[in-house]
DNA sequence: ATAACAATGATTTTCGAAAATGTTTTTGTG
DNA sequence: CACAAAAACATTTTCGAAAATCATTGTTAT
């Protein structure tokens, strides 16, 4: 007679659902994470444990896990005795966050240029054309979650041989705080700019091994999207 | 990673020690990490909350918490339902980590040569001075603790000015993870070196604001000291 | 003897109550 | 009325007990 197995996770119940298994830390981490991100938790407001502990349905232990380990990777700020608040945003961080950002994909593509070989080529050319099946835009007019989630995908396939597990869980981690900005105000396309043409081109100098021309054009690539985010700029009430 | 504001911190009770003032979980933290990059918590070893408890007087939440953030770093590994361990070392690891040490700290120190002022300069002079007037081992033939935070000192001096705070927490972070491995092997004084004049040179090179010369130096400086590390290696039991 | 299974022990992980801390409101005094 | 001290409230932080999970050992059947 087959016993019964363990109890399988279920994934993300909806917020107000109740809680049938017991959520793991790691869960909790990663909910709140994607929550702030996607900024569903707006930079600067407080995370009460009051509040958290309703909508997340989980004690106070595992909650002040995730949300350290949130500390650690700058989305959340923490006061002592005086509690959390999501990260808040600015100006001269999100400028810092993209030269920081370029700089550090500029070295690991330089070293994947050196290192890659056929393999690496070929999962940038699919994910290029994976990038390329789909939109920016949904027909609403807002950015699109699947394309987001293809655009890194193909930023991070150009630089994937790098060959540094450090320097690519750095470039994760700073591309992941673009991308809450970049989120935060839905920015409408800009007609003058041709996102695709530039993928494009990025593409065809790292293939080429040209180096300096890829990071020239991926410089130009970067600036642009920043210089958008900073033009659309709403100061945070 | 940010330093502790208020709040002084009792240093290190001996390990039996009751606790008149309960520790704050920060402290614990920093307690923690400094054991860690010490090495008198071993690498591999396991953390068992039983131990830790009982040597840290604390509760079970801040050690968690604690533990969690160090996992952030780095520093801690956790497998989850099978408890914490202080973080493996690898000769891969200690490659990687001294590549990516040198590649983060050679756009901080071209942005810096950039960017820097006369502050920055006279404080690297400061810093350099005070080095040079400590010897790198102590009687005993051990590494000197306090040349090794002076040495600190002097290399974050080089590229302070680089305008970036992420960056410069990355060169920390990293920084922190190679400073474990050097520690780990007392390496015994190599005659063919003078790391004194080493970094005479890159004190010359910085101030001079000759950025090629100054990341080739470094660079040299650098992969000394890794090799003379893992040429002292020996595998962890 | 060996493999599958059940029972035991060790350890992590979660939970909410209680203590410590910070914030606001109220009260008392010049 | 202004200002300082004190009380009341809200929130974080710590604590150890209890539940869940993993590792180990012992047992039984083939």
């Amino acid at each position: 007679m087959p016993v019964p197995k363990k109890l399988e996770a279920v994934a993300h119940p909806g917020k107000g659902a109740a809680h049938p298994a017991r959520p793991q830390t790691s869960d909790l981490f990663e909910r709140l994470r994607l929550d702030i991100l996607h900024c569903r938790l707006r930079p600067g407001s407080r995370l009460l444990f009051k509040d958290l502990r309703k909508q997340y349905g989980s004690g106070l232990s595992p909650l002040r896990e995730a949300l350290m380990r949130l500390v650690a990777d700058g989305l959340v700020a923490l006061e002592v005795n005086k509690g959390f608040r999501v990260a808040p945003v600015s100006r001269e961080e999100l400028i810092d966050i993209a030269n920081t950002l370029f700089e550090l994909e500029a070295i690991a593509i330089r070293l994947a240029i050196e290192k890659g070989d056929d393999r690496w080529e070929g999962n940038i050319v699919a994910r290029f054309h994976e990038l390329s099946k789909r939109s920016m835009f949904t027909s609403g007019g807002t950015l699109d979650e699947e394309w987001q989630a293809r655009n890194v995908a193909f930023h991070e396939a150009l630089y994937a041989a790098c060959g540094s597990p450090l320097l690519l869980l750095f470039c994760r981690a700073v591309s992941e705080r673009y991308s809450r900005y970049r989120r935060l105000w839905d920015q409408q396309a800009e007609p003058s700019r041709n996102v695709a043409r530039e993928h494009e081109q990025i593409l065809s100098a790292v293939i080429a091994r040209e180096t300096d021309a890829a990071l020239s054009l991926l410089k130009k690539h970067r600036s642009r999207t920043t210089t958008g985010i900073l033009n659309h700029w709403v100061e945070p009430a």
